[in-house]
DNA sequence: TGCGGATAGTTAGCTTTGCTAACTAACATA
DNA sequence: TATGTTAGTTAGCAAAGCTAACTATCCGCA
């Protein structure tokens, strides 16, 4: 790794450490600031991501969606229930295998994301307005490696 | 479906509202997987990133904290109390002022933090080194506009 | 055929962390 | 000195994460 030695403070600009340590910290604060507008929704971040999931991928079964989501089968499950009982989803065995249960989200989830989207999209827009287009694209160019990172 | 209208579904690839949907989704998933490594320091992300502006940033007010971390001042208040009973950090009233608490990362909070910066960046480096010197460039290049992004 | 292990979800219970409301203590000022 | 403001604490609630233990279903195979 970095040659000399591995110092806890301050890695070589650009080193993988340097890269992952920063990212880190801006991915911190830029949730920090978007929650603020997920809340605003009435439904906080946790299902407002996973409706994301139904809504832009499609129906699925609650352990992919745990797994999409990064978080443990039970977690997913009360999530679900919640989202049930707020008529954003709705629950339907699957015909061919009785353990699984399929969710899909309702209408008035996409209604609502969308609401979410436009409103998070408000909060970032002035800002994303400012960028240059090249400092735009730099930022459509990282997504994916973001991504990537993130183990998807 | 791209251009013709502004539909709520497909926003231009590249235009700020697609910029900040999928860049809210991947701040998400990337932390949600470094989530995981803040827990291995038996702190948590909340606790770790508190100390973490007492290390980096000299002694503060509850107050202070609580704006930079950008969370009400009794959550702080209660995050402060937990980190002093583990003697992460010492609180002194103000000389100057009876009402205003002044704490300070212990020399056990350094050495921690950064056992656990180490923890996290090793994480995020293995696959952070995969990359190519090109996609580095990328990120890094994103790194301060999403810093930007984020209000700092 | 049916037994046993694997798989999908649920339930129960705990922890952490966010919030607001209501309080105390200390300061500032008219 | 009385009054209002500011810093922090306490109490109580809700959301969301986890593990452990359970039910129900499926699949492989003797």
């Amino acid at each position: 790794m970095a040659s000399r030695q591995v110092s806890t403070r301050a890695p070589r600009a650009g080193s993988a450490a340097a890269v992952a340590d920063r990212l880190h910290s801006a991915a911190i604060h830029l949730l920090r600031r978007l929650r603020r507008e997920d809340d605003a929704s009435g439904l906080g971040a946790p299902r407002l991501s996973a409706l994301s999931v139904l809504v832009f991928g499609g129906p699925q079964t609650i352990g992919a969606l745990a797994a999409a989501e990064q978080v443990r089968v039970p977690t997913m499950s009360r999530l679900v229930a919640q989202l049930e009982a707020d008529d954003l989803l709705t629950r339907a065995p699957d015909p061919s295998d009785g353990r699984v249960v399929r969710v899909e989200a309702t209408s008035a989830a996409h209604a609502l994301l969308h609401a979410g989207r436009r409103r998070r999209v408000a909060a970032l827009s002035a800002d994303v307005a400012r960028l240059t287009p090249a400092e735009r694209k730099t930022i459509l160019d990282a997504i994916p490696l973001l991504e990537r990172l993130a183990g998807r």
